[in-house]
DNA sequence: CACCATGTTCCTTG
DNA sequence: CCAAGGAACATGGT
């Protein structure tokens, strides 16, 4: 469930019912979430603990406790990973497989389950300093975009997944993306015109925006476990429509027809990761390869 | 069995 | 020192 759109989806869900809550007992089914942190420090840390806050960076979660008789807030970062969902539940639930942690808080308990267990739970905040401009943000402009793919030779697809160069876009908005603004993915970032990143700087914001709005009106579940629940990032509640994985325009659509012109989505490997876009909607056309030296304008 | 999967980090290579 | 490429992490679905 984990791009950018998702993580503030599940912000906005989970932020009202935390604040206030104390954790009465943690329990941590594994450490390696936790890492840099130790079991020991992250159980000392929490017990007793009280949420205040919950906020977004990136794809993190950022949770901000109090602790009794201490006066500098205590944060705590949460990341998905691939496979990663966070929800309360009642005290007593059946069993789970793949629970990381949980935090009891009085009569529910936080549960942070992870199939992959790529995900994190932990003290450690030092990965937020390495996070590039949030892209919905003012920060956000054509000009640093332009900037941050620059200096890159990477197709513009694989630069796209860099944090640095924008904090939250993943795999799946990355091909969205570049099907609005109507890039090539294979494109070198470094040669981009003026034109295709303004188009694409404004694909990226429409099309988490768009995401997130779809989120917060689709009726979730988040605890949900449906063996369905692959692309839908949003667990989706019983009987919810399905117009989720419907928004997407070629992400995991390899040989269907573009909604655009019919022509055929085509797959391909970059960075050992799947992209998918129109090839003729999306031309591979950037800045001219060599300075014209002939008859052309 | 083979290949695929929403992500990040670390190591190697150039 | 930096950029780029790839493997590793761990588990499950098709």
């Amino acid at each position: 469930m984990p791009e950018l759109p998702e993580v503030e989806v599940l912000v906005r869900h989970l932020s009202p019912l935390l604040k206030g809550k104390i954790i009465t007992a943690v329990q941590v089914h594994r450490t390696k979430v936790l890492l840099p942190t130790s079991p020991s420090q992250f159980t000392r840390a929490l017990r007793g603990a009280r949420f205040t806050g919950l906020s977004r960076r990136g794809k993190y979660l950022v949770f901000t406790l109090q602790r009794p008789r201490r006066r500098t807030p205590l944060t705590l970062l949460g990341h998905l990973g691939m496979t990663g969902r966070m929800y309360l539940a009642p005290a007593s639930p059946p069993p789970l497989r793949h629970v990381a942690v949980m935090l009891r808080l009085g009569r529910q308990n936080f549960i942070y389950e992870d199939t992959r267990y790529f995900g994190r739970l932990t003290l450690d905040t030092s990965a937020l300093a390495r996070l590039g401009p949030e892209p919905l943000d003012p920060e956000f402009t054509p000009d640093a975009l332009a900037r941050a793919l620059s200096r890159s030779s990477q197709p513009v697809k694989v630069k796209l997944l860099d944090q640095v160069v924008v904090a939250g876009l993943g795999n799946i908005y990355a091909s969205e993306s570049l099907f609005r603004a109507r890039v090539s993915p294979c494109l070198s970032a470094r040669k981009l015109t003026h034109k295709q990143v303004y188009r694409l700087w404004r694909a990226i914001r429409h099309v988490l925006a768009e995401a997130i709005a779809c989120g917060s009106t689709v009726p979730l579940n988040h605890a949900g476990h449906g063996k369905r629940d692959g692309l839908f990032y949003f667990g989706r509640a019983a009987g919810a429509p399905d117009f989720y994985a419907k928004r997407l325009w070629v992400y995991d659509r390899e040989g269907k027809p573009c909604s655009g012109c019919g022509a055929s989505i085509k797959r391909i490997v970059q960075a050992t990761r799947s992209s998918y876009y129109c090839p003729r909607c999306q031309h591979q056309r950037g800045r001219p390869r060599h300075r014209g030296r002939g008859k052309t304008s």
